[in-house]
DNA sequence: GGCCGAATGTACCAGTTGGTACAAACGCCG
DNA sequence: CGGCGTTTGTACCAACTGGTACATTCGGCC
């Protein structure tokens, strides 16, 4: 019987699950402590043996967060022969990807209202983020050498295009949609929005240099 | 002498002013309506005799703040003849317009972990938007008529796309600072970020439609 | 000057919230 | 089986927090 009345690891697992969602909807200031213990199988208590107070479940959700998308982002691989269609691909797959994570925007939204106090707090996040930019760095150098891409760019700032197009469409879906009337995040719309960014980097890169 | 023992209109305004700090800084759960009141010459007691509740303080921020921006960007106006330098032009002025109201943007973000919930209950916010869109619409139109623009592109995605990156520069800066290991606040670094708008959209919109 | 409504200050409250003291139950090991 | 460290549940609290009752003061108007 898997209804074990004792089981340290799915507690501290379940309590961590119910937190991000939490968290990703509420806040830090906004999530209650005995709200996330009361959609729980276990009490308030746990939260404080395991993570010792709020701010340590909230640090523990936001590695964990981080940890789990760098672990999906390595799915993203791109093994075009011509950097074009390669960075094409990278831009529309990490359009995929953000719009399929938004609990993970929300939280890094959340994140950076409180100025990035807490995810300076986490070692070794850092490391995590080098596998995106080397990738880029490559598909960037072999464009280069074929003469196709401008050379007054690099992979930071290709990265940086990218992920703000990609996290705008869900962090900002509720007031840009209003404002102009429209849902951003309507499956009719997506195969255009997701065009959209491939189209943006491959004309910008393409383009010559000033 | 102007240090007047009642005035309705300072009293109003100086709460409305302190209360944006205050919710820019610490979101809509985190900001506390003693601390709001305690940073005034007034009391606790007048937030709820003009706002009627704290949520009332914060739609009212957030409105006011909603006017003020779209007042600055009416500023924003581009007047060149060729439409490629419009389209640069408004790229980047948009990018220097954000970097210079990070509140503004920090409330917008804040707004939308509530999933927009309060800015839907502000009545026409929703025109004040339009004039941004025409001036875009105008643009691409006379680059269309030119046959230097790609036609398979919409005002809508212009501004997504330039919205997206000035947004990301402000709201994002924490988290990708961090992980990158860089500071996209920093002076030196804004020429930089500000061309690479500009090159964006304009090797976007002038190379050919798929 | 005296009236009256708008504006303001003080004191207070009830519900909430993060956090904890204490003890009991469990299950592994010898 | 008995002991012992780990894990869990209950009850509780002190501080905080949004909100308000009530009294008071101000200033314009007749």
């Amino acid at each position: 019987m898997v209804e074990a009345r004792r089981d340290a690891e799915r507690t501290r697992s379940e309590l961590l699950a119910v937190a991000t969602e939490v968290f990703a909807e509420d806040g830090f200031s906004g999530a209650r402590v005995d709200d996330i213990a009361a959609r729980t199988r276990t009490t308030k208590r746990m939260i404080y043996y395991y993570f010792g107070s709020k701010e340590g479940l909230y640090r523990a959700v936001l590695e964990e967060a981080y940890r789990g998308i760098r672990e999906a982002e390595r799915a993203i691989d791109v093994d075009h022969a011509d950097p074009v269609d390669a960075i094409r691909a990278l831009a529309e797959l990490t359009y995929d990807h953000h719009v399929g994570h938004d609990a993970f925007i929300r939280l890094v939204a959340i994140e950076n209202i409180h100025r990035g106090s807490f995810i300076r707090q986490i070692e070794g996040l850092r490391t995590l983020s080098q596998p995106a930019k080397g990738m880029l760095d490559e598909i960037l150098e072999r464009g280069r050498a074929a003469g196709t891409f401008r050379t007054d760019v690099d992979a930071i700032d290709v990265h940086l295009v990218i992920s703000s197009y990609c996290v705008f469409q869900v962090a900002n879906q509720y007031t840009f949609g209003h404002l102009f009337d429209i849902d951003l995040a309507s499956a009719d719309r997506r195969p255009h929005l997701r065009a959209v960014i491939g189209d943006v980097v491959v004309g910008w890169l393409t383009a010559a240099s000033r």
